[in-house]
DNA sequence: ATACGTTAAGTGATAATGTCACTTAAAACG
DNA sequence: CGTTTTAAGTGACATTATCACTTAACGTAT
């Protein structure tokens, strides 16, 4: 079939040689779909499943009282719900929302054949635990980064990241903020001023490179 | 033996009724005291321990460029470092540092014991995600905090829950500012702000609460 | 007890970010 | 075509960070 070499491509860890049975997990599983936009957990949520994304991606923020948003992370093709798994452990509350950020293929294991395969494949084990340590690595990152690091410095990487000089940014000014943790005027300023020195040209939900070299002067150097 | 006693209190987990393995792991693991202010560990270190905090604390700061530092958490009696464990199976660098505050006393379960057990015992691998989805839920609060809180509110619940009306706190303003993830100057200003209210008394090393409901009230609601 | 070196804390100027209360402009839709 | 919606711009002001210092408190050796 199709769809299982994608998922032991995607999922190496549950193809491992010696390993007869991590290959099963794949029989008790099921497909789900999920639409654009749609909020996947939210605080306080019970999860029953541990999910695997097949394709497509889901960002995870948390929101403060006053609206202001921050992208925590995104998990894409081939990543798992390390919150969603924690709470499948542990059953504590979500501190963040888990939202569709394109249309999404995953594959939902049931709490139990979860546990069932947590004790019995190692490398099924494994797979997990590489989520979680990524996952925690990703979020030290993320509080370094938005504890020291510039912004005009965390824009550039991101723009740079995301677009070239002939693929345009499809996105708002609002959504950037979030990514980033800031505020939309602060974005729209520093953006500005890209504009001003000709790195980039802006127009309405979309940003083009246009000096890819002026940008990335503006980034540490490679470490 | 009392010191068996004292770890199954602190890791109920590895104690759990009808899970005789959990019990066995305390025969294969080492005791380990380590001084204040050593360094257990820094980026790229490799670990070869999954190691059980029984008494002492523990910090995980992560460091910029420019030498400002944030402390991500505390590991105090009970828990473990997931960072550490994150190491044990993934082999990923380091995104942090983690240095004792205090004398410690710990547990180390040699690598393939944690393996073993990880296999065998339920309650172990219970144990281990608990203090991972623990960790996270943490890191995913403290974005929030850096991100949204205001300074004040964060410096207020500092004091609040690390001091009182009759137990000063013995702290300077540089770990103050590390441990907030500001500034020393700005965390100064504060507290002088806070003195100049009546809120606090000020001496070199050492801030007294004198009015715990004014610097209660500017916390948020409980929620 | 005094002097000296070290560490903690204070200060003023300035830059960077965030917040508020709007206005203006572009797209989407009936 | 006019009306909503949504995106982006703007000025004034507050908060926090950074820099380049100064001042004060403490520990130690003479």
């Amino acid at each position: 079939m199709e769809l299982k070499n994608t998922i032991l491509q995607l999922f190496p860890k549950l193809s491992e040689a010696n390993d007869a049975n991590g290959i099963n997990i794949l029989e008790h599983c099921q497909q789900m779909t999920i639409p654009e936009g749609t909020i996947v957990f939210h605080q306080g949520d019970q999860c029953l499943n541990y999910l695997l994304i097949i394709s497509g991606s889901v960002k995870v923020i948390t929101r403060a009282e006053n609206g202001r948003e921050i992208v925590l992370y995104h998990i894409t093709s081939g990543g798992s719900c390390v919150l969603t798994t924690s709470c499948l452990i542990s059953s504590e509350d979500y501190p963040a929302e888990g939202v569709t950020e394109t249309d999404i293929l995953a594959l939902a294991i049931p709490k139990p054949i979860f546990e069932k395969y947590m004790g019995e494949s190692k490398a099924f084990r494994k797979q997990v635990f590489h989520s979680y340590g990524d996952r925690l690595i990703k979020l030290i990152t993320l509080v370094e980064e938005i504890s020291f690091a510039k912004l005009d410095i965390r824009l550039a990487k991101y723009l740079l990241t995301n677009g070239s000089v002939n693929t345009p940014i499809r996105t708002t000014h609002q959504a950037l903020a979030t990514e980033l943790g800031s505020a939309r005027e602060v974005i729209s300023r520093q953006l500005k001023e890209f504009e001003n020195k000709g790195w980039v040209q802006l127009n309405r939900g979309k940003i083009e490179i246009t000096n890819h070299d002026a940008l990335a002067n503006l980034l540490p150097a490679t470490h």
